[in-house]
RNA sequence: GGCCCGGUAGUUCAGUUGGUUAGAACGCUAGCCUGUCACGCUAGAGGUCGUCGGUUCGAGCCCGAUCCGGGUCGCCA
C-alpha cells in the first residue's frame, strides 16, 4: 500500500460538476478556507483547476468533523466520500452545486498560516511574495499565467514541428564575445583564467546548424545579459529562437506571420488579420518617434520645419539651421488635463530623456495661449496650429533639437501624454513589422558609424554600392515584429557570402584579426558551402506579457529576478568558499 | 551613477499643528453557532513606527545622514 492507497485521486478538484452526483470520489489539494459553523464545517479544497466543497456533519460523523476542525489555511489534504448536491448553492464557481460528503479525510501536510493570503490580485509587495514564489505561484493568477505559458510554448512546439523545424540544443557554454550587451562570464577550472559567457543569443550556433544543413531550426532558447533590470528585462529570459536557410525577408516574415494568428487564436482566442501592417524604420521614426511605435492610438508626430525656419523664435529657427528639426504633437481635447502643472512635468520628463525643452500651446476657450507666441506674429502661429492639425481644446506640444533625438523624445512624449489622457484602447493587439532598418548608427562619442545589429545582419542588395560611401544610406534587411509598443521579435537575413563578411568586418573597424579572432570558426565554416539563411528570434515572456496583459515581466516568469538582480528566495548570488574559487584560479577583491 | 516615489502589526494601509496608552481592515488564536461559501457573533494576542544622530519639556510626525524597496533615465549591438 503507497502513501495515498485508497485516496488515490479520482479528478481534480475544479472537473467535478453536478453530472458526478453520487459517485464516490477522491479528491487533493489545498485548503483554500474552512468555514466552522458549530456542527457543520466546509473546507474548500484548491488546486490548479479550481475549488471544491467538502462538507463534515459532527452530528454523523463525529471524529471527523474533529479532524476536519483542526484543518488550517494551506493544509494539504486528501478526502474521499460522495459527491451530492449542495442545499444551498453557490453560483459564483463552477463546482458550486455539488460537494463532497467526506467519509474520510488525510492530513497529508500540515502549514504555518502563510505570510500572505493565497488569493487573486493579492495586494502584498513583490519582495515578501517573491521570497515566498512557492506561495505567490500558488496564487489563481500567476497559476493562470504559468498554464497559460505552458498553452503558447505547446503551440509553438506544435507549430514549428508541423512546418519541418527540428529543435536542436545549443551550448550554455560558449565564447564570450563583447560588443553589445554584457556577457554573464564563468570561470573556467581547467583553464585558469579563461572563462565561458552564457548565450546572449544562440546566434552563432543557430547559423551553424543551417550550414550542417537541419535547413530549419528551433529552439525555446536561455538567454542571459548582465545588464541592469526593469519591469520588462530580466537578466535572463527565454526566446523562440528560429532560423532558416533558402529564405529571403519575405519567407520569415510569412511564417512568422501564420504562426502568431495560429498562436493568438489558439491561445487566447484572438484574431490577429495577416497580413500584418509595416512600417519602414524611417517612416515609423517620422510618425511615431519611435522603432517600436504603439499604434493603438494616434497623435503621430508632425514636422514643421519648413514654418519655422524664419519663425522669429530663435530655439526653433537654431535648431534647423543646425539641420536638427522641430517635430511635435497634438493632444486632442487635452486642456483639461494638460494644465500649465501638467505641462511643467512633462517639460521635466523630456528634459530627462535629454532634450532641452518643451514649447507648448494650450487652444482654450478664451484662446491661444503659448510659451512662445511673443515671438511669432499671428500668421504664423496660425501655419503652426494648422500644420499641427489643431482645434480648440487642444494642446500642441513641440521639440527641436537634432533630428533622432527630437523624434525620439517626442515618441516618449507621445506615450506619456496617450497615458496621462487614458486614449490606449485595453483589450487591442496591434502588431506589426519595422522594416529596412538602417544598417549603420552613428555614434555622437565616438564620431563614426557603428553596427546597429550584429555583424552578420545582411545589408539589403540595392544597398551593396553604398557601403564604402554613404553609409547613412545603408539599409538592413532586418526586421522587428512589434507589439503594442513593446518590441516582441528581431531577425534578420545573414550574411553567408565570406567575403562580403569580410568586408562587413572592415568597414565596422574589425581588423581581420580580430574578426578571426572572434568568429572565426564561423567565417570558416561559410567556406564549406554555406545556405542563404535568416532568421528571427522572439521575447516568450514579453509576448505573455501581452497577451495577459500583465504589468511585468515577474508575473509570467515563473521564478524571476528582482530588480538588484537577486533573488530573495534562494538569496543568490552568494558567496561561495575560499576553496572553490582557488580550484577556479579567482581572487575577489572586494570595493 | 542621476531623478521621482515609498518604508508604521503577519498583510494592506490611516495617523490632524509635534502632545495622554500608535489605530483600522484582513489574517491569526480562543469561545459560541446546522447550510456556509470573503459565513456570522464575542473576546484576545500581535508594534525596535527601516536604522543612526540632531532639534524639543515632548518626535511616527521636524532636520541631517544612512540603509532598503519600486519606477525611470543612463545602459541593454
Amino acid at each position: 500500500m503507497d502513501l495515498l492507497g485508497k485516496f488515490k485521486r479520482t479528478d481534480y478538484c475544479g472537473n467535478f460538476r453536478s453530472e458526478s452526483i453520487g459517485r464516490t470520489v477522491s479528491v487533493c489539494g489545498w485548503v483554500q478556507r474552512a468555514r466552522n459553523l458549530g456542527t457543520l464545517i466546509f473546507i474548500d479544497l484548491r488546486d490548479r483547476t479550481g475549488v471544491l466543497q467538502l462538507a463534515f456533519d459532527d452530528n454523523t460523523a463525529p471524529e471527523l468533523a474533529e479532524k476536519a476542525k483542526s484543518v488550517r489555511s494551506e493544509y494539504v489534504l486528501a478526502a474521499t466520500g460522495v459527491i451530492r448536491e449542495r442545499s444551498s448553492k453557490n453560483p459564483e464557481i463552477p463546482t458550486g452545486d455539488i460537494e463532497v460528503e467526506v467519509t474520510q479525510l488525510k492530513i497529508l501536510g500540515k502549514s504555518e498560516t502563510p505570510p500572505f493570503e493565497i488569493i487573486e490580485n493579492c495586494p502584498t509587495g513583490e519582495t515578501t511574495r517573491l521570497k515566498y514564489r512557492y506561495l505567490d505561484l500558488r496564487r489563481p493568477d500567476l497559476q493562470k499565467n504559468i498554464l497559460l505559458r505552458n498553452k503558447v510554448t505547446k503551440i509553438t512546439r506544435d507549430f514549428f514541428y508541423d512546418n519541418g523545424f527540428i529543435e536542436i540544443e545549443t551550448p550554455l557554454l560558449m565564447k564570450s564575445t563583447p560588443e553589445g550587451a554584457r556577457d554573464f562570464l564563468v570561470p573556467s577550472r581547467l583553464h585558469k583564467g579563461s572563462f565561458y559567457a552564457l548565450p546572449q543569443s544562440p546566434q552563432i550556433y543557430k547559423q551553424l546548424s543551417m550550414v550542417a544543413g537541419f535547413d530549419r531550426y528551433m529552439q525555446f532558447a536561455r538567454c542571459l545579459r548582465d545588464e541592469d533590470l526593469r519591469a520588462d528585462r530580466q537578466p535572463e529570459f527565454t526566446q523562440i529562437d528560429l532560423e532558416m536557410s533558402f529564405v529571403d525577408v519575405e519567407d520569415v516574415l510569412g511564417i512568422i506571420e501564420r504562426y502568431i494568428s495560429t498562436l493568438f487564436k489558439e491561445a487566447i482566442g484572438v484574431d490577429v488579420p495577416t497580413p500584418l501592417p509595416r512600417l519602414t524604420y524611417e517612416d515609423a521614426m517620422a510618425r511615431y518617434g519611435s522603432d517600436k511605435p504603439d499604434t493603438r492610438f494616434g497623435m503621430e508626430l508632425f514636422k514643421l520645419d519648413e514654418i519655422v525656419k524664419d519663425c522669429g523664435f530663435g530655439v526653433f529657427e537654431n535648431a534647423v539651421a543646425a539641420g536638427g528639426t522641430v517635430v511635435g504633437i497634438t493632444a486632442k481635447n487635452a486642456v483639461k488635463t494638460l494644465s500649465r502643472k501638467e505641462i511643467d512635468k512633462l517639460t521635466e520628463f523630456v528634459k530627462g530623456s535629454g532634450v532641452k525643452g518643451l514649447a507648448w500651446i494650450r487652444w482654450t476657450d478664451d484662446g491661444v495661449s503659448s510659451s512662445f507666441a511673443k515671438f511669432l506674429t499671428e500668421e504664423k502661429m496660425r501655419q503652426i496650429l494648422t500644420a499641427a492639425g489643431a482645434e480648440q481644446g487642444d494642446v500642441v506640444m513641440l521639440i527641436a533639437d537634432k533630428k533622432a533625438l527630437a523624434q525620439s523624445v517626442t515618441g516618449l512624449l507621445r506615450c506619456e501624454v496617450a497615458r496621462k489622457l487614458e486614449i490606449i484602447p485595453e483589450g487591442k493587439y496591434n502588431l506589426l513589422w519595422i522594416t529596412e532598418f538602417p544598417f549603420f548608427d552613428w555614434d555622437e562619442d565616438l564620431g563614426q558609424f557603428v553596427a546597429m545589429h550584429h555583424p552578420f545582419t545582411s545589408p539589403m542588395d540595392e544597398c551593396l554600392e553604398y557601403l564604402e560611401t554613404d553609409k547613412a544610406k545603408v539599409k538592413a534587411k532586418a526586421y522587428d515584429l512589434v507589439l503594442n509598443g513593446i518590441e516582441l521579435s528581431s531577425g534578420s537575413i545573414r550574411i553567408t557570402d565570406p567575403e562580403l563578411q569580410q568586408r562587413m568586418f572592415r568597414l565596422l573597424g574589425l581588423s581581420q584579426e580580430e574578426a578571426n579572432a572572434k568568429f572565426g570558426f564561423l567565417l570558416e565554416a561559410f567556406k564549406y558551402g554555406a545556405p542563404p539563411h535568416g532568421g528571427i528570434g522572439i521575447g516568450l515572456d514579453r509576448l505573455l506579457m501581452q497577451m495577459i496583459g500583465a504589468e511585468s515581466l515577474r508575473d509570467v516568469i515563473p521564478f524571476p529576478k528582482l530588480k538588484d538582480a537577486t533573488e530573495p528566495m534562494s538569496q543568490c548570488p552568494s558567496e561561495v568558499d575560499d576553496a572553490q574559487l582557488k580550484e577556479l584560479g579567482i581572487a575577489v577583491v572586494k570595493e
